[in-house]
DNA sequence: AAGTGCGGCAACCGCAAAAGG
DNA sequence: ACCTTTTGCGGTTGCCGCACT
């Protein structure tokens, strides 16, 4: 730490190194050099190739940014999703990651990260480093028994969590490509929950304040109501359990909302989507994908309700 | 037009692990 | 088994360009 670049260049001392940002001349010359002879010894390849860099610069230079087999530019939106489930998975580890993108590197998948992917989660009331909601963190802190249903949730993404890293661990181990993986952790099961638990609320004769004393249970359920249909049944590995299989009323004027619109009104909600998406695609057996397919089927009418009320982000993060 | 602040990203550093002698 | 060298990894820094005032 507070080692500088100021290094950079000032210090003549460290022989004929050169550091800093390399110039096309040099890219030139690695570039060629590799290409005819391979790298070999990285420390033997700056004098070979009459660069004058250290080796470790070179492995770097090429690594990140020469080799032609890498992918530079826009991440796609799989792509991101797939960071952000890895993330999830296994922390800073960006390697591990970045074995799981092809032709992308470690350093430009942390740079990503941290410019991009960790900012869109705190944003969307996620925490980048444990991935929960923010608002069931502080209310498991605090010990509110009004957010058990938080803890629940939290409980349930854990114990999914742990599931789905010690099958990475195991599929690692195989060296086998990952299928797909049985546990159920998908966005119908916890709107199913959400609706039973308003359902039970309203059945006990409580008025909207019941739902957490702030009436957004019954929020969530008028959104849920105004925004699906609900239908299906569905069992899961012998243990049935029966939940509404979620289906999006199509629309054809949606087209305005896309990714690009980023910070118009719909971006809050956007984002939550998005998230859902990575969350819901976390190698768990999702019963009824919320793909982003379907996400276009919602028309910008749907979207604007839903904005005004306040309420969906809050359905997204588990209340 | 000039100054300032901020975000993105390339590149560096130190440490750890792996490989070689 | 030990030491040295090389490679890999993750955290951090600082330059550069853009946006804003």
């Amino acid at each position: 730490m507070g080692k500088s670049r100021t290094l950079t260049n000032s210090t003549a001392t460290t022989s004929e190194i050169k550091r800093g940002p390399w110039t096309p001349q040099e890219d030139k010359k690695l570039f060629a050099f590799i290409q005819q002879h391979g790298h070999g010894s990285w420390r033997s390849l700056p004098k070979k190739a009459g660069l004058q860099r250290c080796g470790k610069s070179c492995r770097l230079r090429w690594r990140n940014y020469l080799n032609p087999a890498i992918k530079r530019g826009n991440f796609s939106l799989q792509e991101d999703q797939t960071i952000i489930q890895l993330h999830a998975l296994l922390g800073n580890r960006w390697s591990a990651i970045a074995a799981n993108l092809p032709r992308r590197t470690d350093n430009e998948i942390k740079n990503y990260w941290n410019t991009h992917l960790k900012k869109r989660l705190a944003k969307t009331g996620f925490d980048p480093v444990t991935h929960k909601p923010k608002t069931a963190i502080l209310a498991s802190a605090n010990g509110d028994p009004k957010n058990l249903s938080n803890l629940s949730h939290i409980a349930q993404w854990e114990s999914a969590r742990l599931q789905a890293e010690a099958r990475f661990v195991r599929q690692s181990k195989l060296i086998k490509p990952a299928p797909p993986a049985p546990q159920c952790l998908d966005f119908n099961l916890r709107t199913w929950e959400t609706l039973m638990m308003s359902k039970s609320l309203a059945a006990g004769g409580g008025g909207g304040d019941e739902a957490g004393g702030d009436g957004r249970a019954t929020n969530v359920v008028q959104e849920v109501g105004s925004f699906c249909n609900f239908d299906g049944v569905l069992g899961n590995n012998g243990r049935q359990f029966e939940v509404p299989k979620l289906t999006i009323p199509a629309a054809p004027d949606f087209n305005e909302v896309s990714e690009e619109s980023g910070t118009d009104e719909y971006g809050d909600l956007f984002e939550a989507l998005l998230l859902q998406q990575s969350y819901t695609n976390t190698g768990f057996d999702v019963v009824d994908a919320w793909t982003l397919e379907q996400c276009n089927d919602i028309s910008a009418d749907h979207y604007q309700n839903v904005i005004m009320s306040g309420g969906l982000k809050n359905l997204f993060m588990f209340r």
